[in-house]
DNA sequence: TTGTAGGCGTTATCAC
DNA sequence: GTGATAACGCCTACAA
């Protein structure tokens, strides 16, 4: 049914009665072609519609100027402004972007894996599902030199590029905050301690509370998929047993602090002055909120930029090899109403 | 570098003695082959770590089993959402995505768009940037016959697939809804007019206007790019000059109406005592503000999900030439309190 | 500066 | 049920 005929080269040459060979070298703008004919072939392929033939060339090259992402969510501020900020980057670089989501599942992840290693991507970029443990998938990655960099969600158990910020100290950070507010309940909302990101925002808050002299306490844990409807359930325990009532929280994400924010309220309870808030991430969600939330700046358009530069220093390398670096970017703490009971000034 | 040199179905062909034609064939499980045959290079493949060349593949088959998506930023919640209501149903069905953005510049939605044809796509699926006007850029397509879906920002210019709400009777339901909450003065706060998806909710504004006897007061419209500064900047106006202070406001999605209420509290109004106020989308942003903000519902993932099925039934389609239907999805006005005024009960 | 020719890895059409 | 073999469209030594 799509049988219309597809210009190739050949028709190209045979059109102006030079060689296949001269064409494919106009069109790509190799030097050895003279202007003259160089113009006069992209002339005849602009009027006739030419296109050329990725698949094809790719063969031929054998490589697919494509990166494969794999995210655990798409519908997440922080991961899609990650994704936008590759984009401009890598788009300008004329590479693809073909993007699937793990949902959350080890499965899901390994078929995704699989798929992008069969299609052949210059480079795979990932951020790991909440609990994935078995690592073999990104074996053949490594196996045939394909860089992989992991970023937010990282592991260890995989020669790659990580990207990350200093999750150990944003999490001592924002306890300390909490701390020299004047809380002493500290509860901590958070995601898989499977995973680094949250493990090393876990680390970082029990080192706080241990150097203020602070015991840590399990049952101010919460870990969890911080799913509205998760993060709602646990909190609305902690208001119940009013005995436990925490006076601080430090989330690992600003949606679920928001999420929080909404059962105080429904409780006639309200930041920071009940509860003292932090999140974490700086998604706009933490602005729009009554009272605006404390929280951990963690910039995912920059983060995304930062990726496509090592991505495409990487795979358009000059042969320095630094397939096995680890970048932490800066982030840091930005105080708001919804953890300020201490009126400075 | 990556010399590594890869296993082709010759290699599988001679370790068993047999054709590369039965390897191929096994390999797609064609009938033809005995299942001894097929369990044997199977296995042999499997241990081998074969992995079959898309390239080659495609090229031997005119078809990518990859959709091409342009969207105008992905950092959005209702675009990420609609993206991954399509990832999970086009994965599930062996396709890939190819996403890219137009950063609403009609500029790089054409070259995004020449880059998915000359990818040899399966498909498009477009959310038009703000102010593409010349539809050029997609005759490549229709040409070829190669399905075009336009989702949300959607045009009558090319003739393709639309899948979208009824704006209009939403544009007309959040406005009367705010006049039986006895506003007089509405502002609509929205986006570029030139797109459908604005122009009909505009259109539904001044009809519920017209048909409660208000009059449409052009100082009241703010069309812009609703950036959390334009958006703030507009509105401190009204406040400014408070003689035109509105009463109500009809904003063209979440975020803008959420804007909004941090510029009102800051000035010590709120809604909806001062303001009443109807945002669109219903992003969880509406719902963690405060007061939560009543809305229209239109579910991104579901319309991403239906997108996908539209695609999937137009390419491996049944010839059945369903390529230019218009999809209107139903939604629903969803009543917070950042409009309710009257207090009912 | 241009042309010749072989091959990239598959799949589909014929035969057998 | 299986095997030859010819495309698919492009790129790049190598030759001229």
């Amino acid at each position: 049914m799509m049988k219309e005929k597809e210009l190739t080269i050949y028709d190209l040459a045979n059109h102006l009665g030079i060689s296949a060979a001269t064409v494919s070298r106009a069109l790509q703008d190799h030097p050895a072609v003279s202007q003259k004919t160089k113009k006069k072939i992209m002339d005849l392929a602009a009027k006739m519609g030419y296109r050329s033939n990725k698949f094809a060339s790719n063969l031929r090259k054998q490589r697919s100027n494509t990166i494969g992402v794999i995210v655990p969510r798409l519908n997440s501020l922080f991961i899609s402004s990650v994704l936008s900020g590759m984009e401009r980057i890598l788009n300008d670089a004329n590479y693809n972007l073909i993007i699937g989501q793990s949902l959350e599942q080890e499965a899901r992840e390994k078929v995704n894996a699989i798929t992008m290693f069969n299609s052949r991507v210059d480079a795979l970029v990932v951020s790991l599902a909440a609990d994935t443990q078995d690592m073999s998938h990104f074996a053949r990655f490594t196996k045939r030199k394909i860089p992989i960099l992991f970023f937010d969600r990282t592991t260890d158990a995989v020669p790659a590029t990580r990207i990350m910020i200093d999750n150990f100290s944003a999490g001592y950070k924002a306890t300390t905050h909490l701390i020299e507010q004047g809380c002493k309940k500290i509860v901590h909302l958070t995601g898989n301690l499977l995973r680094d990101v949250y493990k090393d925002r876990f680390d970082g808050y029990k080192a706080a509370l241990d150097d203020n002299g602070l015991l840590y306490n399990p049952e101010l844990l919460i870990s969890n998929d911080m799913s509205e409807f998760s993060v709602r359930e646990a909190f609305v325990n902690y208001i119940r047993k009013s005995d436990t009532m925490p006076d601080g929280l430090f989330a690992a994400n600003d949606t679920s602090a928001a999420f929080v924010l909404t059962v105080l309220k429904e409780n006639g309870l309200s930041a920071p002055d009940d509860i003292a808030i932090v999140g974490f991430n700086n998604d706009l969600t933490s602005r729009i909120t009554d009272p605006q939330i404390t929280t951990i700046n963690y910039p995912g358009i920059e983060m995304g930029q930062n990726i496509a530069r090592i991505l495409l220093s990487q795979i358009e390398g000059d042969g320095l090899e630094h397939y096995t670096n680890t970048v932490i970017l800066s982030s840091d703490l930005l105080i708001r109403p919804s953890s300020m009971r201490k009126v400075g000034i």
